[in-house]
DNA sequence: GCAAATTAATGATTTATTCAAG
DNA sequence: CTTGAATAAATCATTAATTTGC
């Protein structure tokens, strides 16, 4: 496939908009944090650019950026599975609380349940036989809710844009 | 070369598992592309679909989809072409495990002052599109002042650069 | 011509990265 | 430093083209 291909895009130099780490620089990187380098200094990170760009174009905020994010996921995951497991919880006979705690909306990888918050949000987008399991991710979900909210979006431009420029009009067009 | 009725699954509710655009579609769709419409909003979402599902069913997500998918193989075929231009040197090396450590390492005493004329160094990164205002966080300034030599491989110095020695790092000499 | 097999396109998901506010 | 939101990259999966042998 184009996999390995695709990664050498930044490394070719042609001015990728941003890194794209090549699988070396991914288990160099990976190998250092779980030799545990979890929070470089400047002087670390340097060397890491220094050494990394041996495979591919890398600057040294790429691998500040990298420590930081991996670090954030890493306890995010945590959150996610005692999360899951309170979740499950909320089902045990000994706990029949009905209130959500502090999660507005389905965790990842759950299904959705007939009694869901989120059917309703699957509704405004007619989904209908296509919901197969993860139709709550996180990408989906937040062109979800601003279907079924006010649209206010703090990074689309507010232009308005002709919605379309061009009408062919095939045939039968009543309107 | 007679496709109609396969074009049909969908549109007459067979229940197919997965969009097929018609050919009105396609060429709406394509239509706004090219005016200019790459990232639609929400609203813009809702108002194409009601627009084509005057052309067979279509859902808010396939909308969504579909410009996603368009801009990305756009930008695709234009990486590709661009790798194809350039790819001509550095193979990968194999991978070596004497490039980490492999136990914990953290060093200490590469702080930083907060030192201001933050500005100026900023046009040491290669700020592109990234890294707009915020990059006079205290944390940032330790990355930035090292990046201002080029990224790339061929200043490189091909010695053996160790990763992390073991002598303390020598960054609190500006104390 | 025609269907099974194979390949190419592309719709749909998942994952990784960036941005920005707290 | 933490976290949510948004986007782009990468990947998976299914459909259409096409090849191939009969």
């Amino acid at each position: 496939m184009e996999t390995v291909v695709a990664r050498l895009s930044n490394g070719g130099g042609g001015g990728g908009s941003r890194w794209c780490p090549t699988p070396e620089q991914v288990m160099l990187l990976e190998g250092m944090y779980r030799g545990g380098l979890k929070t470089p200094t400047a002087t670390q990170i340097q060397q890491i650019t220094a050494r990394l760009s041996l495979y591919g174009r890398i600057q040294g905020k790429n691998v500040f950026y990298w420590f930081q994010n991996h670090k954030a996921r890493d306890r995010q995951k945590i959150r996610k599975k005692l999360m899951a497991m309170y979740q499950h919880q909320r089902f045990l006979p000994s706990y029949n609380s009905t209130c959500y705690p502090t999660f507005p909306i389905q965790v990842v990888g759950a299904k959705i349940e007939e009694n869901s918050s989120c059917k309703s949000m699957v509704n405004e987008w007619n989904v209908d036989q296509s919901c197969k399991k993860v139709m709550c991710e996180c990408s989906f979900m937040t062109v979800m809710m601003m279907e079924s909210t006010s649209p206010y979006s703090t990074r689309v431009p507010p232009k308005t844009l002709q919605l379309f420029p061009t009408t062919p009009a095939p045939t039968s067009t009543s309107s």
